[in-house]
DNA sequence: TTCGGCGCTGCAATCGTTTGCACCGGAAGC
DNA sequence: GCTTCCGGTGCAAACGATTGCAGCGCCGAA
C-alpha cells in the first residue's frame, strides 16, 4: 500500500522463487513448473504486478512504439489511417506516436531526428515531400511508406491512382463525355502527379483529347477548388465533366458552382477522389473514388511491424485497390 | 562506423573525460568548465552520440510520453485536436500517444490499463463515456480530460457550450425566430447533454416555448442529421428553426433536406456547431459555433505538462470561448 | 603556513528488466 | 552403478543513462 512502484523483486520475495522465474513466467510460461507458475501468478495478483515498459524496453533495446509522420496531422484524410494502424498496433502490443512533418522550421532535419533518436522501433512515413538524402542515417529503424513515397526505394503501401483516374474517366466516357477536364493536387505532389497521368493515359486509352486548357491546378484544399468553378465557369471551351483528384476540392466547386447559379450533374459532371464521409451527404451527392483508408493503416502498419520483426515485406507490400462509387454528381452530358 | 551504437561511454572516452562530465555537458552545461564542455560536444559531433531515450527515461523515471485516448480516432474532429497537442507536445520533447477507447471490448479496462502500465506521463482523455471508477488506479500519472469530461472531478479543458447554445438561439430568435428545435447528440454524452440544456436555457430566457415535439435525438453523425430532415419534415407543428448539437448532423440534414425538395434557409434555418472546414463550402454556407479546437488541444497538452511538472493547473485549466460563424443558412421565418 | 571554501570532476550506485550460463536433481540408458 | 541428458531454476551481467557524494586542486584570507 506504499507509494513505491512494485517491481519484478517484489513478487519474486512473495512467491519464494528468482527475479528471473517471474520473468519468465510472464513472457514464455512454457519453461517454468507448473507449480512455480501458479504461485508466481498468484504472487502477481496479490501484489498487483505492471511490468515497466521502460526497463523491459531498455533491456530488450527496443522501444515497442512505432511512429506516423504526416504532413499535417489537421488533415482529417489521416485520421482513418491512423485508426486503422492503431488498431494493427494495439493488438501486437505497439504504441502509435504521431507526429507532425510540416511544423517545424526544417521537415528533413525532423525526420533525420526522429530516425536517428532511437524513440521508436519503426516509422510510417506519409509525406512524399521529404528528401530521400533524410532517409540516410546509420543504423534507422524500418521505414515504410504509405499513399506518398519517395524516389527513395522504401518498402510501401501504394494506392493504385493511375487506376482510380482510369475508373473515373470511363465512367464519364461510358456517359457520353468527350470533354472531361481534371483538377489536379499541387504540382510537387506524387500522388497528383500519378492521379494527372492516370487521367491523360485513360484519356488516350479511350481516344479521347486530353487538353491543357481543360487542367486546372488545385492543391486538394476546398478553396482551391472553389477557385476552379470560377476557372471553369471563364473558360472558353469547358468541359462537360470534370474529374478531381480529391474530394475536398470537389466539395468546394460544388459549393462554389451553386453560388456562381450553375449546378451539377446538369451544367458539368463531377468525380471526386477518396470518398470522404461528406461525399454521401452532399447534394448532388458526390461520385467518386474510393480509397479504402482503414485498409491502408491496417497494411502500412502490418508491412511495419513485418520488417522490424526481420521479414522482408513480401506478400504485404504493394498496391491497395480503390474502387469508383457512383452517386449523384455525374451524368450523360446535356 | 561499426554497426553498434555509440554510447555516453564512447563519447567519454572520445573526449578523455567521465559519462557524468559527458551526461551534464549536455543536460545542464553551466555547471561543467568551459574548455571540458568544449571538448565533450567536439566528441559528441564526432563520434555522431544521440542520446538514448530508453536508458535516460528509466534512469528518470519518466517515459518522456503523453497518451491522448479518444473514442474514436477516426473522427476527423479529432485531428485538429490532435494537431495542437502535437505541437506543444513537440516543443517540450514530448511524445503523443493515441489510442482508441471503443475498439476492444471493455473501454474501461483498457483505460485502467494505460493508466497503470505506465507507458506515459499523463494521458488526455477525450471520452466522457467511461467510468470514473476506471480512473481509481493507485499511482496512476496526471489525467486531463477535454471537451467531454466524467462526473469525476478532474482538472478539464472545456467548452462553453452552454454559451454556444445561447449564441445559436440569440441569432435564431433576433432573425424572428420563435419555433426554434434542436437536434440533439447522444443520450448519455455529456457535451450532448449540456447543448441540450443550453438551448432549452436560452429558449426560456428569450421567453420562447421550447416544446419537446422540436427536440430530433441524433448521435452528432451525418446519417443521423439526414434522419432528422425526414422526422422534421414529417412534424405537424415543424420548428421554423434548428439548431444542431454538431456540424456534421446540420451537414446531413441539409443534403438530406435538398433531397425531399425542401431548401435553406427558405424553408428552415440551421445552425450548426464545430466550424468544420466543410461549412464554409456547403450551398447553403453554414452558420455554425464554432469550437477552437487546435487551442482546445493546445491547452490540453499545456495543462497536462504542467500536472506532469507538478503545477496546480491553475490559470490553464477552464473554459475556451465559442463564437457564432454567420453564413447563409440561416434568414428571417419566411 | 594553514585552513576554509569553491568550482569542477569522477566514482559508483541505481533505475527494473531480461537472459546466457551454470547448476542441480532425477530419470533413463548402458 | 555410472554416465548422460534434460527440465527447471537461480546467479549475475548486461541494457545506457543520471546523480549523490566525495575528492581534488587552487585561491584567498587569517
Amino acid at each position: 500500500m506504499n507509494g513505491r512502484p512494485v517491481t519484478i523483486q517484489d513478487v519474486a520475495r512473495e512467491a519464494g522463487v528468482s527475479t528471473a522465474t517471474v520473468s519468465r513466467t510472464l513472457s514464455k510460461p512454457s519453461v517454468v513448473a507448473k507449480p512455480t507458475r501458479q504461485a508466481v501468478l498468484r504472487a502477481v495478483q496479490k501484489t498487483g504486478y505492471q511490468v515497466n515498459h521502460l526497463a523491459r524496453n531498455l533491456r530488450r533495446q527496443r522501444t515497442g512504439s512505432v511512429i506516423a509522420l504526416a504532413p499535417n496531422l489537421a488533415n482529417p484524410f489521416f485520421s482513418q489511417i491512423l485508426a486503422g494502424m492503431s488498431a494493427v498496433l494495439s493488438a501486437r502490443n505497439y504504441g502509435l506516436l504521431i507526429a507532425d512533418t510540416q511544423m517545424g522550421p526544417d521537415p528533413d532535419e525532423r525526420l533525420r531526428r526522429y530516425l536517428a533518436s532511437g524513440m521508436a522501433d519503426g516509422l510510417v512515413l506519409f509525406d512524399g515531400g521529404l528528401s530521400p538524402a533524410a532517409l540516410d542515417v546509420p543504423g534507422r529503424p524500418p521505414v515504410v511508406a504509405a499513399c506518398e513515397w519517395l524516389p527513395a526505394d522504401l518498402p510501401s503501401i501504394r494506392v493504385d491512382n493511375a487506376h482510380g483516374a482510369a475508373l473515373a474517366v470511363d465512367h464519364l466516357a461510358d456517359l457520353g463525355h468527350r470533354r472531361i477536364g481534371h483538377v489536379t493536387g499541387p504540382r510537387t505532389n506524387v500522388l497528383a502527379r500519378t492521379r494527372k497521368d492516370g487521367w491523360r493515359a485513360a484519356m488516350a486509352r479511350r481516344g479521347l483529347e486530353a487538353r491543357d486548357s481543360w487542367i486546372f491546378e488545385g492543391d486538394f484544399s476546398m478553396d482551391s477548388g472553389a477557385l476552379a468553378a470560377e476557372r471553369w465557369a471563364a473558360a472558353p471551351d469547358r468541359p462537360t465533366a470534370l474529374f478531381f483528384a480529391s474530394d475536398e476540392m470537389a466539395v468546394g466547386f460544388l459549393g462554389a458552382l451553386r453560388r456562381i447559379g450553375a449546378q451539377a450533374p446538369r451544367d458539368v459532371s463531377v468525380v471526386g477522389f477518396d470518398n470522404i464521409e461528406v461525399c454521401a451527404h452532399l447534394s448532388p451527392a458526390l461520385t467518386t473514388i474510393r480509397q479504402p483508408r482503414t485498409l491502408i493503416g491496417e497494411r502500412a502498419a502490418g508491412l511495419l511491424l513485418d520488417l522490424i520483426g526481420g521479414g522482408t515485406g513480401e506478400g504485404i507490400e504493394g498496391m491497395v485497390e480503390v474502387e469508383l462509387v457512383v452517386r449523384d454528381s455525374t451524368a450523360p452530358p446535356s
